[in-house]
DNA sequence: CATGATCATCGATATTATCGATTTAAAATG
DNA sequence: CATTTTAAATCGATAATATCGATGATCATG
């Protein structure tokens, strides 16, 4: 008995009550009159409900057809949202976008550029996931993902690479620690304690920067691995921008090792460049890199 | 070019999905195989994008496809959430029901049965305004209410009424008050002092329970009411269900008037006998009324 | 390579939407 | 109160479109 309400019926509907009259919405749909009764009608049989107070001089709307047509906008809105979608998809904006992030870069920036995008209205459903050292090359393979932002690019004629801001890393330890007092500690020296490292989300490899000691704890993520360094458990590489509150605090300190206690990297932001980032990832890659370097287009 | 969907198409794309094939689909809608395919084809003419990839053997979603069906399946939902509503008004559950209640009774029952309401997903949007006194019956009258919550029932033919819980009004004063102390208070010293009312929503005419002296404060409601008697700005009738507390810690004292500092009413449902109560006011009755006197159907 | 399955295409037909004219009924008018 | 005006339903004819059944192209499978 009840059927499912048809779209143009309820577009008919709509404008009999909002043109005050079916001459009136008939001219607003370019329609004549009888095509919107019609109309209006086929709505009251499918909904197996009267909408209508025909009993006076103009029609109005009875409390079913009130809380009907309210109903039957949202479905009108809604499906217009599809259309916009769809219209979206056909300008170049791509329906996913999925990023693989490396642990180690602040994680603030790309948040702070994805919530730009998510005020751009971008209809990109975006998937951000965070990886460490292998683990993100790895998984941008695996899941066939559009964006990976990594420490270390490993140079591909298929992947095109743009520079991120530079990330310092400092080779930190507790205050508390017998190396903290240390000055020109040598490699000899680091073997003898414990090494703090995140652990590769692949489970394939280690960080060249590694110092190559017999016990070595693997964290599972840089804030890991900073409540590991605070409680003195050993000693360990940290991106600046994690630690620097800490070293002006004194909660942690820089250890002096003679082979250098820093070192930066340039972190890059990688694409393929046979699958070509539609207009949300360049407008990423753009927030990112800032506009220095054009993404290529598709 | 881009144009809102039909919900026939959306249909016909989802079945295809969800039964993995235009055949299998064509079965489940119980049409031919060439007619999904055309509904299929409409539905990215309408939308200006492909949904499938036919590039290989069995079509498989684009990832537009993927997420603009994603949307269309709301859609879909959204339309038979229309039509279940449609059906629930036509089974008798009305759209609106619009309830007044004197604020003198206790809110919290009638919240509770809003909430049971509710849980039982009545679709029906119900208003539910507070008013005082002669405000009660005006606002009915005025709204064209369904339902009014009363104290005092003024009876008329076309009015039907059933007996709520027994409400019981206590006359209390702070204890720092002069007349906390005085046992056997006579009206003529009542007179003396500041009596604290709740003033009429409607503007017309006063509580029978008031006393008549020359200085009345009116207050907007039981809570300012019960603030100003507890700031022993003066005496008042309070419902003992708000006062109850005070009274046992000593916040407020019961003032013993002469002619007597309690009295009890019996508060009222009155509906329509021309127009009866849907489902959802006769619901909204047996919750409050308790299932003893049977609420007249239409 | 033959066979079966999947899906697009196409002509014929059934269904539905629209138009234009007419009818009915309710204000508005004099 | 009769007449005119306006609003909306009804109806037959026609245009638009959805569906069917048949066919053909493509791909997978043994």
């Amino acid at each position: 008995m009840i059927m499912r309400p048809d779209l143009d019926a309820i577009r008919a509907l709509d404008a009999v009550v909002r043109h005050g009259g079916f001459a009136q919405a008939a001219a607003a749909l370019h329609r004549v009159q009888s095509t919107v009764s019609y109309q209006v009608g086929k709505l009251e049989a499918q909904l197996g409900v009267p909408l209508l107070d025909r009993t006076h001089y103009r029609v109005q709307l009875t409390p079913a057809g009130e809380a009907l047509l309210a109903e039957g906008r949202r479905l009108l809105g809604q499906a217009d949202h599809m259309a916009w979608m769809a219209q979206q998809f056909s300008d170049g904006w791509e329906p996913r976008l999925t990023v693989i992030l490396d642990g180690i870069l602040p994680l603030e920036a790309s948040l702070r550029a994805l919530k730009t995008l998510a005020e751009e209205k971008v209809p990109t459903r975006i998937q951000l996931k965070v990886e460490y050292l292998g683990g993100v090359q790895f998984r941008f393979e695996k899941d066939n993902a559009d964006i990976m932002l990594v420490k270390d690019y490993v140079g591909r004629s298929d992947l095109d690479a743009h520079p991120l801001p530079e990330v310092e890393c400092v080779l930190c330890v507790s205050p508390r620690h017998p190396l903290a007092d240390r000055v020109r500690v040598t490699l000899r020296e680091l073997h003898e304690h414990v090494e703090l490292s995140v652990q590769d989300s692949s489970d394939r490899g280690d960080d060249e920067h590694m110092f190559g000691g017999d016990r070595v704890f693997y964290l599972d993520g840089f804030i890991a691995k900073k409540q590991a360094l605070l409680m003195d458990l050993g000693f360990g590489w940290m991106p600046r921008y994690l630690v620097d509150r800490e070293l002006q605090v004194g909660a942690l300190t820089e250890l002096r090792y003679a082979g250098g206690s820093r070192y930066s990297f340039m972190p890059q932001l990688v694409h393929r460049v046979t699958a070509p980032l539609g207009r949300t990832g360049r407008r990423l890659a753009e927030l990112l890199v800032g506009g220095s370097t054009p993404i290529r287009q598709q």
